[in-house]
DNA sequence: TAACATGTAACAGACTTTGTTACGGGAGTA
DNA sequence: TACTCCCGTAACAAAGTCTGTTACATGTTA
């Protein structure tokens, strides 16, 4: 089981605005680098826009960043995309039996033991940033 | 988006086996704990066997522990339960356009890094027990 | 006004999870 | 042996999400 591609996607989009910054980066244009639909990338562009991570207008061809890409960071990515709500990155069972002293309890027990692994996982995400990406697409260029 | 309550699931089976320790925990029992069919619990069962942290028996009611609950971690059963494969907590869009720079590099420069943050996220589950769980219940159960 | 791009609704196909029923086969007991 | 109980597993259905598509309204520019 795997979390929604959006993230990848948004990470891919971001990357290309800079690659290709000296293009129009028209939803067209970009669904044809990730190799997708066209309205699909601008359901991701709106959550970008939403987070203030991209500037698109309606009606103008072409996506910028809204920030400096060293400032946006891959969790700053996942965040806007909403692949994972906060405390629920695993699911839980609904409902256990109250009469059971782990039924009662288990919820309440394991909740902040899943946040603290979240938490891990997306500070390890706020430590790499789409410069980041960019600069490691650059370096695999130059070696090819 | 969340990830299997498997997980959760097996982690309830695993405290509950401690809790009830002196009684039978039959998939029946179980699943009224947990609460939902029989079946469900002999699946989840049957991985937690395959991982070597349970014992059942074809024909024998009840389950019991393989190895001390302190000894079993939340990585062990989130391995176990196979609700994520290594390198694939993030999803990645299939065949971005080698013919883009972007599209024929970004697989392998994200790749490193979404595991660098799915291994973040192992190890914090790495960090506690069953053990830990069952004490966390039975203090809960104390208060009330 | 014409041409083109974005924003969004609506829908379909594919896939996974979760829950069920059904049944084969092992284990223990009378 | 016959009976009963339980685990193991296959098969299937319902529900939910993701991904891709079509269609169309709205906005911009020439």
């Amino acid at each position: 089981m795997s979390l929604s591609s959006r993230f990848a996607v948004g990470i891919h989009i971001l990357t290309l605005l800079e690659i290709n910054k000296n293009g129009v980066n028209s939803s067209e244009f970009i669904a044809s680098s990730v190799n997708t639909n066209p309205v699909v990338i601008r359901k991701i562009m709106g959550l970008l826009k939403n987070a203030g991570l991209v500037k698109v207008r309606p009606g103008v061809a072409g996506a910028v960043p809204a920030k400096e890409l060293s400032e946006i960071s891959l969790f700053d990515v996942y965040k806007a995309v909403n692949i994972v709500q906060d405390q629920e990155l695993f699911g839980m069972h609904e409902n256990p039996n109250p009469a059971c002293p782990v039924g009662r309890n288990i919820q309440e027990t394991i909740t902040p033991l899943f946040s603290v692994a979240q938490l891990a996982l997306e500070k390890a995400l706020g430590n790499v940033t789409i410069q980041d990406v960019v600069l490691g697409i650059l370096e695999k260029e130059q070696i090819k």
